[in-house]
DNA sequence: TGGTGTAATACAAACGTTTGTATTCTGCAA
DNA sequence: TTGCAGAATACAAACGTTTGTATTACACCA
């Protein structure tokens, strides 16, 4: 390994010990603020630490203290504007309870996954919050022996803050259905089998109305803009079109509105679409999307409190987090049928 | 401090060493792959520590080393859609030089960039990579002793990675001059005074075509919803109304399209609006928006590159960026005067 | 069989900080 | 002056890993 011209450790706390003709031991004690050491004493090293430009070794601490003092939060996709008020969250509880983030960006690659835990590992982290992880809860089950774990969103986890997906997804169906609904479509997205709670309540809310399910009208999205419109390729080839879809997000309602207008079907008139996150753009886009927002920040905090639990020895209960809202805007209305 | 009941060092280089029978310093570079270790010695460590569950401690690693070998990014809005590109360039050329990412999110906020800084200066992180920073170039020169430093867009920073913003800007308005606008609004962000290539490409337009520039026209946009509202509003009031506006970034500008639909002025008929960043919605809202997009994910590559360089002793040139695209799409359109 | 060269491994110090214990210092009472 | 309590500080070991040097083991040749 080459040789860097950085890092030659500025200063340490020998050098201030030195300075201040102290023992390192005292400099420690000084900078933690304690007692043991004269007032007058402490003033004069943090003076000379603030003036050497001191900045502490957390390889060092870390070494001896057995733990950093930061929490590893791996995130599947930043760009996902749905991680955007978990991490604010996240960062406001964070800052009360004196730890640190650090985040890591898997882009949902399970192997990517699975070395982001390793390098939270590697590092010593207080804890982890992993939301929507996408590895087994075996590999999970198993780590947290070594470091305490909470998972967001994740409902199977040991440890986990979750808002109620399903009551989520079942708002917005029966809407759809109370509007007259009777033929919608769904969109999946790249979510784990047999963890689908979206799915779920779209099949639980078709039964509760009598419905048969029928998997014509079930399509899969990617996360990229082609495949909103390769579904929407799909809906207008079907003999029987839904007169709603469900869409996975509202980026994918959004590239499905757009791409069905491209193809002459009018939104709501002739297809009602919603969504599922209540982005900033969903409100913004014509029409309006109807969508449901989840208490994303409420849930940042949570996990923090509850991973803070957790590092104390408590095993928290499962917290209560705030219920989803349904946002009825103008992307969605009646069906042809009934409105004519 | 609590004492924490997780991390007891699950298993250490001496518990292998142990184990095998060798000495530490065997294990070490048997699990280096190091040719001073017989290759049955060096299998037999390599089998141990797999089973045993071996997780290397990065704090005694980088004691010694005194380097991480951990890249920090400093972002200012993880939510920023723009970030997404940068964030895979740096990720990928990252994999290529064995150097390990860990993202900082600061909000936006100055002192929180401070202490991300100071974050990864504790973390003795290899380099810094610090897109649209904050904090002023002074402060980033003295630092720049004791780490390498790539700023992202920040063309005064001493090492930078940055794309030809004043030429994407101008075109843009070069697109909106072409179509016959004479009167042109621009939204300005929250950048630093004295730093707006943006600004500066509206400002240079405007006078290559022999147009006033008039402070009536300039708006700011603080990345809020209500923002765009605002500035819809008081596009409304104007009396002598522009018959363009230039967007700070493509949310911005969705945002101003959707409260100007809302107070029945249409775009592109009554007023065009265009946009900075082109983002993956850009093309989904009604009408498409005219924006332009920025090369990214090359500039992500370009900067771990170019801290490679640095963090090896060399200064590479500022390197080359592909040129910023304009993107037009249909809510630019022609003034309504030049259209009766 | 003894010597030599090299392959394999062991030893020991160091990285910077923390913390329990030991030591020195100070002022005060007897 | 001596003794002593308590305050202030010094000492030393430890955290887990790395790396330069020293040592041992082994094979081969004379």
């Amino acid at each position: 390994m080459n040789k860097l011209r950085w890092q030659p450790q500025r200063t340490t706390i020998k050098d201030i010990a030195k300075a201040a003709n102290v023992d390192p031991s005292t400099v420690t004690r000084a900078l933690q603020d304690s007692p043991r050491v004269k007032a007058a004493t402490r003033e004069k090293i943090a003076g000379l630490a603030a003036e050497m430009g001191y900045v502490p070794n957390m390889a060092a601490r870390t070494l001896v203290n057995r733990r950093s003092g930061l929490v590893g939060l791996v995130i599947p996709d930043m760009t996902n504007p749905f991680f955007a008020d978990l991490g604010k969250g996240i960062e406001d509880e964070a800052a009360k309870h004196d730890l640190r983030i650090l985040i890591n960006d898997t882009r949902g690659v399970e192997s990517a996954e699975r070395e982001a835990v390793n390098l939270f590992l590697e590092l010593k982290v207080d804890g982890l919050i992993v939301p929507m992880a996408r590895c087994t809860q075996q590999y999970y089950d198993e780590l947290s022996a070594a470091v305490p774990i909470v998972h967001v969103n994740r409902d199977d986890a040991s440890h986990h803050v979750s808002c109620d997906r399903i009551e989520g997804s079942f708002m917005v169906m029966q809407h759809l259905l109370e509007l007259g609904h009777r033929r919608i479509g769904f969109v999946r997205g790249p979510a784990v089998p047999g963890r689908e709670p979206k799915m779920f309540a779209y099949r639980q809310a078709l039964e509760h109305a009598g419905l048969d399910y029928d998997p014509d009208l079930i399509f899969t999205f990617d996360g990229t803009l082609a495949s909103s419109e390769r579904i929407a390729a799909q809906l207008q080839a079907l003999d029987e079109r839904p007169s709603a879809v469900f869409g996975w997000n509202d980026v994918n309602a959004i590239g499905l509105m757009h791409a069905l207008r491209d193809r002459g079907i009018r939104v709501p008139d002739d297809i009602s679409i919603a969504g599922h996150d209540d982005i900033q753009l969903a409100g913004c886009v014509d029409p309006p999307l109807t969508t449901v927002a989840w208490p994303m920040y409420e849930l940042g905090q949570q996990s923090v409190r509850y991973l803070y639990g957790l590092g104390h020895g408590k095993t928290p209960k499962t917290p209560q987090v705030p219920a989803p809202r349904l946002i009825v805007r103008q992307s969605t209305g009646g069906p042809k049928a009934a409105r004519r």
